[in-house]
DNA sequence: GCCAACGTTGGC
DNA sequence: GCCAACGTTGGC
């Protein structure tokens, strides 16, 4: 079993919108190391971070599990979709996506500042300066450091 | 809103 | 295959 962090903007899907679905495909990722975790590394049953990219301030906001694993994202092929991408076919797809339900919300948001203050922390990817990918794997030290912080509650 | 960092595109 | 130009991400 693997854990990772996967990011979207708050104001385009929220931890609060995934606790109210229960379970949500993991859509429209449109970058190619993403696309390859999502195709060939996820698994049934791997736990991920929701992190909230693009706001204020941005952080981990809760867990979610892979429920699915990589399938092929048709929102790839539909023209009306904000995601569309015309060089993806039904034969021959481009971008795949997972499945995730939710798990748990942090009773707080951890900041990425407070994050970058753990030494432990130091390496996580999504840390590093210049990070923009949007699923990100985390290493089983990190996780289970960060869920002893969420328990403190000192953040 | 700014802009650094990064990924992608396309001409050559 | 190189790389300049462009578009996007995302923290601040």
């Amino acid at each position: 079993m693997a854990y990772w962090l996967m990011k979207s903007e708050p104001t385009a899907f929220s931890i609060d919108d995934l606790e109210r679905l229960t379970v949500s495909g993991w859509d429209g990722v449109r970058n190619y190391q993403a696309r390859n975790m999502l195709r060939d590394q996820m698994q049934v049953g791997d736990l991920a971070f929701f992190y909230h990219s693009n706001s204020k301030p941005a952080g981990i906001v809760g867990v979610m599990r892979v429920v699915k694993a990589g399938y092929p994202d048709d929102t790839a092929l539909d023209a009306s979709n904000p995601h569309y991408d015309p060089s993806s076919t039904p034969d021959n797809p481009r971008w795949y996506q997972v499945d995730v339900a939710f798990v748990q919300k942090f009773p707080r948001l951890l900041s990425l500042a407070m994050l970058k203050q753990h030494v432990l922390l130091q390496e996580m990817q999504v840390l590093r300066k210049g990070n923009r990918l949007s699923i990100t794997p985390v290493a089983a030290d990190e996780w289970l450091f960060i869920q002893e912080l969420v328990k403190t509650e000192v953040f």
